[in-house]
DNA sequence: TAGAAAATCACACGCTTGTTTGAATCGTAC
DNA sequence: GTACGATTCAAACAAGCGTGTGATTTTCTA
């Protein structure tokens, strides 16, 4: 940068002088730089993904040189790797975690579905109030890794997470088993996609927030959210195919075509 | 569902090579580069997307010199506008044309929100039937179209269909008159996010074919698929808020986290 | 406080992108 | 057959990308 550059090759003194004022410690300037790569890279995928988030604008917003994401992290791919992960491990673990408590517990039929369901999305909205594990940004994040259309996220998310996707597969093909299999993969498919989409989506986001408004303290909020989300995937997922007269009113639109 | 699977392009006049060898005529040869182009870009956008889709790849794909783009088209961006607009005008007319005819031939109360449904859906299916309007790839056009992240593709999609999405809202909202905005908004976002992501997924559109995998012709096919895609999305759209027993199932999940 | 190790720096390499250029070629009308 | 507009062509442009390098500076240790 021009103004290092001028300190640098004219006033050396000036320089050290400023360095050491800003920087009483030596361990916490060592770790800022991958710190602030991190943050600048999990600020900028947010908004604009993988492929369109380059090297150059993460060191300009972190404010370091363009180098250090190699020397640090090795490639652009390790650096998201490390991010991704960063924040969705826990996820995950939280996930699997609390499916163990479910199936433990025993299963309530009529509402198996329901809790199966407050059981994928729960951890997402509690992470999502923990400023320390990215705050709000957190479901803007996991919307973002969800829909990123780069191979190498949507290879790293399907490799890492394969096998929990599979037991919240089996645990749902178990509360509905009057729905056949290509059925069931289908209607799955779909929710998660539309979940990924709604999340990494702004005005999505805020249409969901609007519903827990009302609620007073943040147990209650996520009780409003999951109030409403769990009801409507369950309805989807619970529906039945060839219901009385569903043919004929489907015909009667296609008459006009 | 029906996949022609022998037709790699839309576009007639594809054969040029043996064509300019004989006796070459001008309109012909003009229109063949411009053409080629077109089927081209269609058939990279499908796979690739906009912004992975180079005009190198294009021009290489179609066998027709880098510079043709921007002479015949002035540049990617309004090349690939003329691509999208070609196929979604004529998707977007018949659906207005049938939510018109539905509208026009009065209400079937209980069964209106799959007839809205099906009336969203069914020209779909019936142009992936034509190969002139671009076959069974018509769908992995749709898909790829709407879950495109580049913000050109999204803005000229939500500019130039607008007024149409607001008169489905509208359908659905005098539909489902129970559902407050806010519910309505948000399923109607998901219902379009999975869609949209389904079409631009292969897995998900062979599960899609196997549920019509046992329909003889074209018209029991479109039937067979939309009998199993309307309910289950209706369903979701239907799902009441606040069922008894639901805040307590869900409470239950969250005394173990 | 001197020297080794770690970190930062400016810079450049090779590559790909969309776009432009000016000359060569084609098809046709005079 | 020649002239002219329309098209095609190879080549290059400027910009952006991820990555690598060697020198310089900062930090830690003996």
């Amino acid at each position: 940068m021009a103004f290092d550059l001028q300190m640098n090759s004219n006033f050396p003194a000036l320089k050290l002088r400023e360095r050491a004022a800003d920087k009483p410690q030596r361990t916490e300037g060592r770790a800022a730089t991958k710190t602030r790569i991190l943050a600048a890279t999990e600020k900028l995928f947010i908004v604009h993904g993988f492929d369109a988030t380059s090297l150059r604008a993460i060191t300009t917003e972190a404010g370091v040189n363009l180098a250090a994401v190699n020397y640090h992290f090795g490639s652009k791919e390790e650096l998201f790797a490390i991010v991704l992960t960063n924040r969705l491990d826990a996820l995950n673990l939280e996930r699997v975690r609390l499916l163990d408590a479910l199936e433990a517990k025993g299963i309530d039929a009529a509402l198996h579905v329901e809790q199966l369901i407050a059981t994928m999305f729960l951890p997402a909205l509690q992470l999502a109030r923990n400023p320390e594990r990215g705050g709000s940004d957190f479901l803007k994040f996991l919307g973002r890794a969800y829909a990123d259309p780069s191979p190498f996220v949507s290879g790293l998310l399907s490799e890492r997470y394969a096998a929990q996707d599979t037991r919240f597969v089996q645990a749902f093909a178990t509360a509905l088993p009057e729905l056949h299999a290509h059925d069931l993969s289908m209607r799955l498919h779909f929710m998660l996609d539309a979940i990924s989409s709604t999340l990494a989506s702004e005005d999505a986001r805020k249409l969901m927030a609007g519903l827990a408004a009302t609620s007073a303290d943040a147990v209650e909020e996520d009780v409003a959210v999951l109030t409403h989300l769990a009801p409507f995937l369950a309805g989807s997922l619970r529906a039945k195919v060839n219901q009385p007269g569903q043919q004929a009113a489907i015909r009667a639109v296609m008459a006009s075509a």
